[in-house]
DNA sequence: TATGAACGGTACCGTTCAGTACGGTACTGA
DNA sequence: TCAGTACCGTACTGAACGGTACCGTTCATA
């Protein structure tokens, strides 16, 4: 594939812009007038793109799971010694990566749409949800491996620790519409109470 | 208020198309013709009722809202002799309500329209999502102070053993868009596992 | 059975929006 | 300097949709 710069420019260009619409008003609700116009650019040129709406709505998910897949969480899990730190070093990077406004914003997103393109839902859900929490449960298996923790399904227990430490501040957040509906003190009491209720059945 | 029979009987068939259509296509997707015809109704019936679309919406939301604030869950917790029977009781009691098609797709709806009517969603947050919640407190703190359980702050435990249960199902559930992407075996186990980790930490 | 309110059906208006056409401009590379 | 390509701006078309107007029909009730 030839890369050429200002074609490339234009593109990013064109799906900055059609992010910051779709996000805010939805699939139906955005216009492809106002996609170009925000970025910069003619109507003609987004459609020679990007062909139609949905060509351009898919390409900007798929470009987005694209960077969710390989930005996965990296953890160097070998320099903690014991469970608990490995726990809340865990929760930390997975609250902070998923409180992200950016990405509560793109999941309602996905949320939203998935009645209408439930392929691309679906490919969400493999390709970002899923596939992050793959990498959580190896992770913590590492961990168990190593005698740090007692864990025997390591995909379950990944599971279980997201859903502590995200099913109320993601469901506030989506809900609420607000992206600072959580302070910072939410944020820390809330991994807190979650790390000790884990650690509670997975540590001996 | 005057409640005829007649134009109950046909507000109450446009609120329940105008529901089938909000939830399939949301509030920018879904037409008032759609509507009216699948209501059997006119679209002057539907604008004399409800003055224009963001009414019907409105209205539509303060309805199901309302419901849920009146069958909020009852359990008889003075009927169980120990802590891990509580939970399990609850346990399922909320995967049963919370997993169910038309909660689902409900919340989907409301979590798709939070930005365009901020207000909605917070109403529903407060009056259902944390009014369920604040219950299920009342239940574990009352067991607590039995001596079946262990838990100084009923409204974080109760959060938690939501989140514990309802994270994986949920997230699959509205991100693929298949209302049956949760198997019964899955649930079944993904509530032991729940109610496992939920006792290791409360019951002593 | 007479009366008026509730209601359905259809046509209509104004606007928005996806998608297209076209003419002109900036850049790039030989 | 010339050719080709990327691109912008604007105007346009056709369809969908929110909302309104009008007329005929149904139905409860007295």
């Amino acid at each position: 594939m030839i890369t050429n710069p200002r074609v490339e420019a234009t593109r990013a260009r064109i799906l900055n812009a059609a992010l910051d619409a779709f996000v805010l008003d939805g699939y139906t609700g955005a216009s492809t007038d106002v996609i170009a116009a925000a970025a910069a650019a003619s109507k003609q040129t987004v459609y020679k793109y990007f062909g139609d709406k949905e060509g351009l709505f898919r390409a900007l998910i798929s470009d987005v799971v694209d960077r969710v897949h390989d930005s996965i969480v990296r953890l160097d899990i070998d320099a903690y010694e014991d469970g608990e730190a490995v726990v809340r070093a865990l929760a930390r990077l997975l609250t902070d990566s998923v409180l992200d406004r950016r990405v509560q914003r793109f999941r309602r997103l996905v949320i939203a749409e998935a009645a209408r393109f439930p392929d691309i839902g679906r490919a969400y859900y493999e390709g970002a949800f899923e596939h992050t929490l793959g990498r959580m449960a190896d992770l913590l298996a590492s961990a168990s491996e190593r005698g740090l923790l007692h864990i025997d399904e390591p995909r379950i227990a990944a599971n279980q620790l997201a859903g502590l430490l995200l099913w109320i501040p993601s469901n506030r957040i989506m809900m609420t519409g607000r992206f600072d509906a959580i302070s910072e003190a939410e944020v820390e009491s809330g991994l807190e109470s979650g790390v000790r209720v884990f650690l509670a059945a997975f540590r001996d």
